[in-house]
DNA sequence: TCTGGGGTCCTAGGACCC
DNA sequence: TCTGGGGTCCTAGGACCC
């Protein structure tokens, strides 16, 4: 039987979020921006009408917002984590496999449903009940490989006509739309690749289609050579069910502010380095390497310029705050230069076991800390609680360089003190 | 003054082994 | 003139994604 897959793919999602509980700015163009409020990361469909663009820095377009009266805000994931998981349950009763790709898209296997009902009928039920149950708008692609189902899906935005619904099952079709995209366009062709395959004359859609794959695996990559047998039409990309195991977790921001005391940059680090700890528990995985780095900001060229990255293996796998943070510790201890405006640190985590214990020494004296899974286990049960926070003192107590968030939205579907008033 | 964060996969090249 | 061959593992860096 012929594969066939969605796209699911919510509109402008951070800015559809905010805009859910302000009904006042309906017709208002919003933008979300980046954390530290640094960049936009969001437009809605007015703020793109009026020509802002994505990922520019904030500073370089403040004027300009103004002057349109524009609204910002500050990016509110408890938010648009907990909309997006509805939005997902919708589809998860829709269909009977569903790959949650990102947070505002997924995959679900529509295989064998066409003789039920057709696929745009599909395509337009869920749609309109996503719409109708979240006020989520999203636009459904539908097509025999993934790359060709994210295509559909760039259609079915691009061309109001489509009514946000495009059934790309036919290869008529595919090769149609693919002669109006520019490769750029393409999953899996980034800004490189798209330079080079102009180089060599290929520019739209279908010419890529139409190269020969055993070249482009040559000049380019494995890769390449998957997307062009997916664009036309053989499915070499599955769903992929389960979530795959982490390989490593990262835990890094840029200050508000520029950073010069080493103290400063301590606390940062083992906040940081906290935060890992639990998602690695989340995980419930054990790490062994640690890695810690430091930087100024590439931005500021005619500043003196430091970062340095360190890590360490440790003597055994661990997920205790406590280890942990007596290994970034010493390692930023190693690498804090004085004299240094510094713009942004992190921590990450790497080399993951399942259970704390390696193949065991038989002349090493396991050194862990005692009762290590209990406490940590009690840490994390108070911190998911919401009726408190612990921490360790190495954090410090309400930082001078933590991010900017000055246009923050209430939690409104995440704390019961900031649910939104009905009159 | 001000430029996000967190991931994955692939490849090339070096170290090391027999 | 002429200095093996094949394999594994690890790491750094590049490219991509949202």
């Amino acid at each position: 039987m012929e594969k066939v897959f969605a796209l699911v793919d919510c509109n402008n999602f951070y800015a559809s979020c905010e805009k859910l509980f302000r009904p006042d700015l309906k017709q208002v163009p919003i933008v979300v921006l980046s954390n530290n409020d640094g960049c936009i990361i969001a437009r809605s469909k007015e703020a793109k009408a009026l020509g802002v663009k994505m990922g520019v820095p904030m500073y370089q377009v403040q004027g300009d917002l103004q002057k349109h009266g524009i609204v910002c805000f500050s990016s509110n994931y408890a938010l648009y984590a907990d909309l997006s998981s509805r939005v997902m349950s919708i589809l998860e009763e829709e269909a009977p496999q569903v790959e949650i790709y990102s947070i505002d898209e997924a995959f679900m296997d529509l295989t064998g449903i066409a003789p039920l009902e057709s696929l745009l009928a599909f395509g337009q039920r869920v749609k309109a009940k996503v719409d109708k149950w979240t006020g989520i708008s999203v636009g459904v692609g539908i097509a025999p490989t993934k790359t060709l189902a994210k295509l559909a899906n760039h259609g079915a935005k691009k061309y109001p006509a489509t009514g946000s619904v495009v059934d790309l099952m036919d290869p008529e079709r595919q090769r149609r739309l693919l002669a109006l995209v520019d490769v750029d366009q393409i999953w899996g062709v980034g800004r490189r690749t798209a330079k080079k395959l102009h180089e060599r004359g290929i520019h739209t859609g279908l010419q890529l289609a139409d190269a020969d794959p055993k070249s482009i695996r040559s000049e380019f990559s494995v890769v390449l050579e998957r997307t062009v047998r997916e664009l036309n039409g053989v499915s070499c990309l599955n769903l992929e069910l389960m979530r795959p195991v982490k390989q490593q977790i990262i835990c890094s921001r840029s200050f508000g502010y520029k950073v010069t005391e080493a103290q400063q940059l301590r606390e940062a680090i083992a906040k940081y380095t906290s935060r890992a700890a639990e998602k690695l528990r989340e995980e419930q995985r054990f790490c062994r390497l640690v890695c810690v780095f430091i930087r100024t900001s590439p931005y500021i060229p005619n500043e003196p310029q430091y970062a340095q990255t360190l890590s360490t293996e440790l003597p055994f796998p661990t997920n205790d705050t406590r280890e942990l943070l007596d290994a970034t510790e010493k390692l930023f201890n190693r690498i804090w230069r004085a004299g240094f405006r510094y713009a942004k640190a992190g921590v990450m985590l790497t080399d993951f076991y399942e259970s704390r214990n390696l193949q065991q020494d038989l002349f090493r004296e396991d050194k862990g800390k005692r009762n290590s899974a209990s406490l940590m286990q009690v840490v994390d049960k108070i911190n998911l609680s919401g009726l408190g926070y612990v921490y360790f003192a190495s954090q410090g107590v309400s930082p001078q360089w933590s991010m900017k968030r000055e246009f923050l939205s209430p939690a409104y579907t995440t704390r019961w003190q900031e649910l939104p008033v009905v009159f």
